[in-house]
DNA sequence: GTCTTATATCGTTAATCGACGAATAACTAA
DNA sequence: TTAGTTATTCGTCGATTAACGATATAAGAC
């Protein structure tokens, strides 16, 4: 719940293609479409039951979300022990927008 | 103009997150993003003047073209001496609706 | 037939990705 | 403080990508 909107990377700020193109590098694999879907779902944050969800190893799913989380796709924040992820809505905002107008 | 609409490639048509991570991961770059946004301007299929839209060599956008081609977001058709490109606008469509939805 | 043009493919190189296990850091609880 | 839990970071490996130049292929032109 303690999910501050995040400022977007610089890589989403530039041209059309390029924003565009940075998400869904980010998206290209379905490990990580399938965590954004997850964290939309739940729309409040969860930490790493998203390894759980998986069957990878844990860094490797921790590794999904620090590339979802470098496309600005995603936050983080530390929630105690735990980190608590959850959807920019900014970015998405963004992507749908970019998807949209294609 | 001779552009059949093709069918689209297995990969689009499992679940919702592998087909929508395929295409992502072929829009994951910049040239390619442009590319795409190229070809639904002119609507019309259009040959390798594509080429000359970017400071890239004649083999690297050939590349790029076959990337996005195999994931189903344009189709290619021979056309006399050269290639005639268009996009594929089932896939465009299930594009824009997986996004939508997410 | 040969020549030219347009495009694809091949071979190479450097960089990045995907995955894992192991090590590290950060916090809670006892 | 120590032990246990949770998550990130590191090191490594093989596979893939991006880029190029060079070569091959296919279709018109001559």
């Amino acid at each position: 719940m303690d999910c501050r909107i995040p400022d977007l990377p610089s890589v989403l700020k530039g041209e059309g293609a390029e924003a565009l193109a940075a998400m869904c590098k980010a998206l290209g694999h379905p490990a990580r479409v399938r965590i954004l879907q997850i964290l939309i779902e739940k729309d409040s944050c969860i930490a790493g039951d998203l390894a759980g969800e998986f069957e990878l190893a844990q860094s490797t799913v921790s590794e999904h979300l620090r590339l979802l989380k470098g496309a600005g796709l995603i936050q983080g924040t530390i929630e105690g022990q735990r980190r608590c992820y959850c959807v920019n809505p900014v970015a998405l905002k963004l992507l749908k927008n970019l998807v949209k107008s294609l």
